[in-house]
DNA sequence: TAGTGGTCTAGACCACAGC
DNA sequence: CTGTGGTCTAGACCACTAA
């Protein structure tokens, strides 16, 4: 009969509430930022993690395996683990402050209209909302070295989102607002891109003649829970900014 | 002395030199291309995967798990594993061909250039060669309903792809001409997206007024092994077509 | 309460790389 | 040869969901 409850073994032993394997991640993620493991350097090996976290091979296996999946290490078969070398982030919904950041440059942006708008239906079907709904609109131009290269326009639930008219948006990012004033988790967001003219507005606006090619992107924005919050529109000097995107097959 | 080599297990039972854990993804994924499983059915618990496949939990785990990754399946714990609704495929490589049949439409391309060229030193360094290097180069014209809608340049190695001139590429992709013929294993493409404007050429080649404005693309397409094979410019008309992104946090 | 996915054990053998 | 990652076992308990 197979049997035996094997009370000799204490079981899980998750010592604060975090299963293991994230326990183990956490320690490797910390010692790269803390700059102890640099690109390159070799991991300590699934045997090694295993007996130095008192866990089992699998369990060790499989925290390595999820950052090797996120990129953050790289396995080879009979030589090791190894940390994967800074990656340039493709394909990763940044705000314009963390673009500008992540280039070393300082953002810089206006607001040139943040009010309560309606009768905007397209752009309210876009946030899932019926076609008279209110919405908060916020529309900014970016700049570089004093030079203007995107116009953004932000729309939001104006039920839920009112306040942010006021908000300093000039100063602190829109995202960063969302995520730790309202405590909204964003998670990933569809992107349209195409081409088009400059008219007369954006003409003056971006400081480009009138028909001049722009890049625009129309952004839907959603949270973890998969709701969409968020709506934007921007459009971009293509002599000044240009698109990354890496596919896969 | 740490032994016992437990002779009694016949061990990894590996059919057809194929993991355990693929061949059970194999089974999936087959049954829900066959249509014997559609978006929103239940797919068979790790139980019953692994009682079925003569296999353990952690192998029918680990099959599910990568399939839920791959964005086949959608777990949900208490609940049950099931078939995950047909995905738009996000910032997926595809070939013209590819993304044609993937909307249900026929492709139509007309071959405008195809010779071995030389002295475009910009183009050669995409392709990581020297300056003066001799290269293969495709142009064609795509169309849909007969309008043009797009002109794609595409850039190899002569020495390596010179066969490719007299290709039938007209009626094959050059994808899978590389993916059958040559054996190579496309994998990742980095890819530039910005706006210009029609040129007399292009204008003439889209039927569009010139000026218009552009969508281009410059796609660095990679193999498996991390080398450069293909470059690949592409100008489409915006009006006709939209480029699909999806951005995660 | 029954069934699901999530985590975990304490090992095993295999394939592969480097010395 | 040793050490690495890759696959696998035969279970276990936990957390969660739905009936």
């Amino acid at each position: 009969m197979a049997m035996a409850v094997n009370s000799a073994i204490p079981q899980p032993r998750r010592k604060n509430g975090m299963p293991a394997y994230q326990r183990i991640q956490y320690a490797i993620r910390k010692r790269i930022e803390d700059g102890h493991l640099k690109p390159g350097d070799t991991v300590a090996s699934e045997r090694e993690l295993a007996r130095l976290h008192q866990v089992s091979l699998m369990t060790a296996r499989h925290a390595l395996a999820e950052l090797e999946r996120e990129g953050i290490v790289e396995r080879r078969r009979g030589v090791g683990t190894f940390v994967a070398p800074p990656k340039i982030h493709f394909n990763k919904l940044m705000s314009y402050t963390e673009q500008m950041a992540s280039c070393g440059l300082a953002p810089s942006s206006k607001i040139i209209f943040a009010r309560i708008v309606n009768g905007e239906p397209e752009v309210a079907a876009r946030l899932g909302l019926p076609g008279d709904s209110p919405m908060v609109k916020i529309e900014r131009l970016r700049h570089t070295a004093n030079e203007p290269f995107a116009v953004e326009s932000c729309y939001l639930r104006a039920e839920e989102f009112s306040g942010l008219v006021d908000a300093p948006l000039g100063r602190s990012s829109l995202f960063s607002t969302l995520e730790h004033d309202y405590g909204i988790e964003l998670a990933y967001a569809d992107e349209e891109v195409d081409a088009t003219a400059a008219d007369a507005a954006l003409a003056e606006l971006l400081d480009v003649p009138r028909g001049a090619p722009l890049l625009r992107m129309r952004q839907v924005i959603y949270s973890a829970q998969r709701k969409v919050v968020l709506y934007v529109v921007g459009i971009y000097r293509s002599d000044r900014h240009t698109l990354f995107i890496r596919r896969f097959r």
